[in-house]
DNA sequence: TATTGTTATACTCTATAACTATA
DNA sequence: TATAGTTATAGAGTATAACAATA
């Protein structure tokens, strides 16, 4: 079924450091977290990279797009960036066209971030190249596995924290 | 048993977005793993602040704990950092005097990177910090969840990529 | 000719505070 | 007085290339 042992060989094989593998730093889940994080964001930023974006930039277009209307601080509150870097990200894909900030007709300070035409084309295109990646990145997994990296990560995930990156 | 529901309440209530939970973002796993990762790695950097010590320098001085007697090559390899990053993590741990080069004797142009007894008493109580703030991170998993995402962990880490920290 | 460690440098990211306009 | 967004800036982190010593 699944793998539950925490010294599979192939855990261990990524480089030819074996016996660094074998100290505490190796048995460490941040650690672990930290470096899965680590494949998988660049992965992720190479995949987008074709599109012009980051994942950071790529995130805020994906939320233009899903048509719930964020707005900046909603933003900076569930990427837990800070509002100055929403406003050069939006800034960014304003300027190319991808974004379009709409005030709020409540509360003339609000700004609403909404994606153009054009930024849900790029947006279909660079969502289909991060599932690759994604795809490829979670291959060693099951979809059993998947499924319970998901739900335990979603757990974690909801914790008070920083940033994402 | 297991949580295995994609959308448990309690997964989407960090903050007030529930709106933004529920959009592709919020079920890309890549985004999860990005930001369990950040909120670890937050709380990590603030356990082992009080040593004087990021998390890197932290993994660095465990590696030189462990009596495997890295090389800065080796270390380079296993953080995935660049090596003139490793030469300034070691530049500071060998100014506070928690490590010490040494020459290599079979290679002259090799360094190894060994603790001090200085080095090993502050690993010991960063190490009791950082464990403590793990603990409390993952306090919303079961054992049984832990020893899961630990397994799952390993088996991405174990892929080529790049950096942590 | 290749590798280890080092230096220098430019670039990106991050954190902070101050400012404006609205409420 | 408080909040949304903006600007400016300093500091930390990252990536790259060139270099000396050694193999």
């Amino acid at each position: 079924m699944r793998n539950t042992s925490p010294s599979s060989p192939a855990a261990r094989q990524a480089d030819g450091n074996d016996r660094l593998w074998s100290t505490s730093v190796g048995e460490d889940t941040a650690f672990l977290l930290a470096r899965a994080n680590a494949i998988t964001l660049a992965a992720a930023n190479a995949a987008v990279g074709g599109f012009g974006l980051k994942v950071r930039s790529y995130s805020v277009l994906a939320l233009a797009v899903s048509g719930e209307r964020p707005n900046q601080r909603e933003l900076s509150e569930f990427l837990r960036l800070d509002p100055s870097q929403i406003v050069a990200l939006i800034d960014e894909l304003e300027k190319r066209g991808l974004v379009r900030r709409e005030p709020d007709v409540n509360d003339r300070r609000v700004n609403v971030v909404v994606a153009t035409d054009e930024g849900r084309e790029v947006y279909a295109g660079a969502r289909a190249a991060t599932e690759r990646a994604e795809a490829e990145c979670f291959s060693a997994l099951d979809d059993d596995d998947r499924d319970q990296l998901k739900a335990i990560l979603r757990t974690l995930a909801a914790a008070p924290g920083a940033s994402v990156g």
